[in-house]
DNA sequence: GTCTATACTGAGATAGAC
DNA sequence: GTCTATCTCAGTATAGAC
């Protein structure tokens, strides 16, 4: 069947979003999915391969938006660096827009941060796009060190993954997704701004 | 043999710290001690529960050292709320120095929070003393609303567990544990201080 | 090219002899 | 307390039908 492939990965997305990637096994998506086991390993290679399918999938929209929002910003400003606030908006918001289309999507990126996933599947789909970010984050913060611009980064990476993907152990208002992004963007760009510690 | 227990754990650290949790099988751990695989089932139970034994015997000194600098705190201010700074560096410090005394147990930690493990290991071992920081905290930033206050208390959980943990993926001289720790408090008070994000 | 049936290797867990 | 033997179930690999 042609979409087979497709079939694969939407039942997959149903049941890691539901039971996460690790305990969900190859059996229970080929049983649901109503396909053979040799069939995964057919169009994808291996269970890690079908994971990278189903992220490429979404990934290249929220990249799109980020590039679009971040070149917008540019052009306004035309040379001058930009202000720390906007760039991390540009960064954080396009991620809420896929959070309101695709609720499923971003249960299986938590899931993805919550079993330790996340460096690799951040590194191959989501860094490109990235690496323009910190770019135009490095311009807006000239007085930093080196190292002390590296290490906030490394923050801001913590906070952000755990914000984006990990289900806060407090209630909170599952389609707020917005308001948590700009909360964490008023949360980090005080951070780095923040004068350095001394050493 | 009286001490299998301690053998298991000590081959189990060095393992966990070289490979990971989840690619160090109890095979090879066995092989490594000299014992039987039985003999983890009986005095463990499980493979999760021999690192949560593993985890027991070193976080305790971090949660004394942790309560006495917050009881030192709070006498010397005597009833009046502490600085954000002074409650961060009282809860991030000794994490420095048992990085100091045993390397290998941190890199277990990094391989716990790199694996998805932390949540769990987080809440069993250290959440009853963390309760108290968190209790703290509040008391020093009373204008924050409830939800902009546990939304920063979540930013700082992902940005600690990242950078405790994870390896940055830039060059870092290895034992400046306490130079990480002290930006990473500059960084998080700023945050916890900053204004809230508009609605 | 697409898929089915089946076999292989290695994991954690367990029952019961000693 | 300890060890042998065995169980179940995972991901993976291959042979071959269509």
């Amino acid at each position: 069947m042609i979409d087979t492939k497709e079939k694969l990965i939407d039942t997959a997305e149903r049941l890691f979003a539901d039971h996460g990637y690790a305990s969900t096994s190859l059996r229970q998506i080929i049983n649901k999915a109503g396909v053979n086991l040799a069939a995964v390993h057919y169009h994808f290679g291996s269970k890690e391969e079908l994971l990278d399918a189903l992220v490429h999938r979404k990934a290249e929209a929220v990249n799109r938006e980020r590039v679009e929002r971040l070149e917008r910003l540019e052009a306004e400003m035309g040379g001058r660096p930009l202000a720390v606030e906007d760039i991390l908006h540009a960064f954080f918001m396009p991620t809420a827009n896929v959070a309101a289309a695709n609720p499923q999507f971003v249960r299986v990126m938590g899931r993805i941060h919550s079993e330790g996933l996340m460096p690799g599947i951040a590194q191959k789909h989501f860094h490109p796009t990235a690496k323009r970010f910190l770019a135009a984050l490095r311009r807006a913060l000239p007085d930093l060190s080196e190292a002390e611009f590296a290490w906030r980064v490394h923050f801001m990476m913590g906070a952000m993954a755990h914000t984006m993907c990990a289900t806060p152990f407090f209630p909170v208002p599952q389609d707020d997704f917005h308001g948590r992004m700009r909360r964490l963007v008023a949360f980090l760009s005080a951070g780095f701004r923040a004068p350095a510690a001394e050493h």
